[in-house]
DNA sequence: ATGATTAGAATGAACATTCGATCTAATGGA
DNA sequence: TCCATTAGATCGAATGTTCATTCTAATCAT
């Protein structure tokens, strides 16, 4: 997940990662990651500029990592309903792979701690731009109701947010035959009758 | 919103509720809360025991508050479906009405700040319970697919909170004729063929 | 006059960040 | 080959601030 940093950055980033979904921001101090990643404070700030800093670069990171798997085996030729199956099930199988990578996003993609630039950022590397792409290529050859793609993608992605979160709390199942029933609902909401 | 408590605890609640949302949980002091609500640090730990506590007041207060609004306007005689549009339209305008309130859940929800007792204690007191009751309805009566109530009540969810976020950001409409079309998506996803 | 409330000072812990010292390994000159 | 020099990496104690919480004495309301 953090193959571009070196090998005190990216312990500094795992521990900062684990440490903040078990236990929450605030009661993640410097000297906790510090002593947890085996990087002493000093050093940390010798490769991080500042706690806010530590935190930024672990939302870029997940974000193009996250972008990069949603993305994955679409194949040339594929139809637009073979894409978004593809697309959203990838990301099922990512959240339950790297759900500490899913947990921080959610937490985190609103808050005012992650910088307005790499918000804007994720956009573009992110699986945001691709997927309203792919919404709107659905709206042109008539599969989906006429809704701004935005809002459409925001709705799927938000269901399988919610689906993903019950799960993790131990609520519900989410095998292979759910995951596939999940991504239909996605589809059917849309889908032109 | 906080009309079962006294005075001083609704301008606590009140201020509190709106640092946090404007500023974030962390940079909301409570000297800052004391200056703001204009109740003295030394009433605020008469009223409530620490911080905390203040938290999981505003977050069972604001749940049940939403759980009686969801519920509005329910009328002996109307059809499940009736009901759930009822339902989630009513959910799209108590978010419009009551951002801080929508957002503070939101990001709370989930958080190990909230005590487990008082998420158990949601369940009830909110729309959680209800709402699945009304799914179970729509599968018995064959006008929903089979999955678990839980897991659809969730799904939908997800989509309304992610659309309504979408709204706030100024990134899409959310007019009447857009809410109609987004609890029709939510009907469509598990409605039957 | 009694209980509620206030302003705000005092306390003590936690924390982000800084800084000077030490270590490491690579390079260069003899 | 052997030591000297250097640049950067790493350490962890020290600094200064912020903050939740407590306490005190004064004021207000009934």
């Amino acid at each position: 997940m953090f193959g571009r940093y070196n090998k005190v950055q990216q312990a500094v980033l795992e521990t900062t990662l684990r440490l903040i979904i078990d236990k929450e921001l605030q009661a993640t101090s410097m000297s906790l990651i510090a002593k947890e990643s085996k990087v002493s404070t000093g050093n940390i700030y010798h490769y991080f500029s500042s706690k806010e800093d530590i935190i930024n670069e672990l939302y870029k990171a997940i974000v193009q990592f996250n972008g990069e798997y949603v993305t994955k085996n679409w194949h040339e030729g594929d139809g637009v309903k073979e894409r978004f199956e593809r697309a959203w099930t990838n990301f099922i199988k990512l959240s339950l792979a790297y759900p500490q990578g899913f947990q921080f996003i959610e937490q985190y993609s609103f808050s005012p701690y992650i910088y307005e630039q790499s918000k804007l950022d994720a956009y573009e590397t992110g699986w945001c731009a691709p997927m309203e792409a792919l919404y709107e290529e659905a709206i042109g050859q008539k599969m989906f109701v006429e809704l701004e793609p935005r809002l459409m993608v925001q709705m799927s992605y938000g269901s399988l947010v919610y689906a993903v979160k019950a799960h993790l709390q131990n609520r519900v199942e989410l095998d292979e035959p759910h995951a596939k029933q999940i991504v239909a609902a996605c589809w059917n909401s849309f889908a032109k009758a």
